[in-house]
DNA sequence: CGGGGTATTGACGGATGTCAACGATGGTGG
DNA sequence: CCACCATCGTTGACATCCGTCAATACCCCG
């Protein structure tokens, strides 16, 4: 079974089998790394690019003034801009959630691949597009909805995820995302989030206790999100 | 002198000649389209690929609640992503700001131009990246700066990006944008959008009239912007 | 059993939104 | 050339959401 990268990038176009083999070859030295792990920062000379195998990371940048903001959750499969060329340094760091395993494969191999054939190219390109979709999403998110909403349809997105990683089993899914990381990434304090979960655990609509949520009433968490059905089928049919 | 869109992708990577040509080429039906015309709306199919030639443009979303969300400013040279078949409709708005000259390339023919040779897959692709920076400066900014940092933010992005068109002069700088449409891209609203500007007036900081931006102290309003020197030189590289 | 990170809770304050009215400005048509 | 109208900018009073602070409880792990 191929992993999860090389299964990210063949589900929208089938990959020939050259380079089915020579994606998995790139990925051969895979390191695991702790949680809550740098791999590298904001200001650094960009480095390999990072492939998560397993676990979970995130992107995110620290604020002059001194907030931390996540930009992007990162799954199996998940990988870092290459092309990052554009600037000398970083602009944003990466980093573990979980403990994770993670190849990094050089840039210039990279390139190798990419220029493998075109059917690779525009599957790295559009998994890229799909990088850009979500943070539009997240953009919008950020600007226009109140915490509840906010709260709800990151769960909605992550829990789309999940699933798409075979992580949700009924209304279960796992989630190792503390209350402080959920804060970071949707742009709140910890303790509003607290309340926001609360207050639905309250309503019966859903749970999140260490390492796993439930959705007991997901209709509702979807109407509370304005969880919008194309972003989701895009959700599914990108992540597939 | 070639037209914005093949000077945005020469800029980084020098283009073969016949490359120019055909880029210039694709462009050659534009038309001029009226201020805040939609051309292309959230749910439609994908249509041809926009390029902004003259004028000031907008992606934004419109939320469940009925509030707008304005993802990113469109200069000329900037143009819609190909390869948006990853959803089988759009999931934004694509808008003029101002009286805009839009050239609109068939999708297939975008495709060809991209396939030309590997230097302009490159600089399409490098855009997109560029794109996707900025997001991410977006999502930073909504979810972790105070109203003021983040007005402050974006006059400081728009004023890099006017200067790279040749819109500045000294301290002025156009800026066809109002206070309606900075609340929409700051998650604002325009009330708490003119405070702020009448703040900043009132500190010698900035004066933003119709069609123009002064920034009196500028230093000053980087300092509070807390624009990332890293950010601003990505930025001048980006869009030179 | 102790310790570090996380979750929970309440009281309080402030930044920003809401509402409503008025003023300014520029474009348009008579 | 002027009057009108639509859009935008300006202002103040008030409401509310969310942040801040601080204390306590919880839980996993060593």
């Amino acid at each position: 079974m191929p992993n999860a990268f090389v299964q990210k990038l063949n589900a929208r176009a089938a990959l020939p089998a050259d380079a089915i083999a020579a994606l998995e070859a790139a990925c051969g030295t895979a390191r695991q790394y702790p949680a809550k792990h740098d791999l590298i920062r904001e200001g650094d000379d960009p480095g390999p690019v990072f492939v998560f195998l397993e676990g979970w990371g995130c992107r995110y940048k620290i604020l002059p003034e001194g907030g931390r903001q996540i930009l992007a959750f990162l799954l199996p499969g998940d990988f870092c801009d290459l092309h990052t060329n554009v600037l000398n340094e970083m602009d944003h760091t990466i980093a573990t959630v979980t403990p994770s395993l993670v190849a990094t494969v050089p840039r210039a191999r990279m390139r190798e691949l990419v220029d493998l054939c075109p059917i690779v190219t525009r599957a790295f390109w559009w998994a890229q597009l799909v990088d850009l979709g979500v943070a539009r999403s997240w953009i919008a998110s950020l600007g226009r909805r109140g915490s509840a909403e906010r709260v709800a349809h990151l769960m909605c997105e992550l829990y789309v995820q999940a699933s798409v990683h075979g992580l949700t089993n009924g209304d279960r899914c796992t989630m190792p995302l503390s209350q402080i990381m959920l804060a970071d990434a949707l742009g709140l304090t910890p303790v509003h989030v607290n309340r926001v979960l609360r207050a639905f655990k309250a309503q019966g609509i859903m749970q999140l206790t260490r390492g796993a949520l439930v959705v007991s009433k997901i209709a509702e968490l979807v109407r509370i999100a304005g969880f919008d059905d194309s972003y989701l089928q895009q959700r599914l049919r990108s992540a597939k």
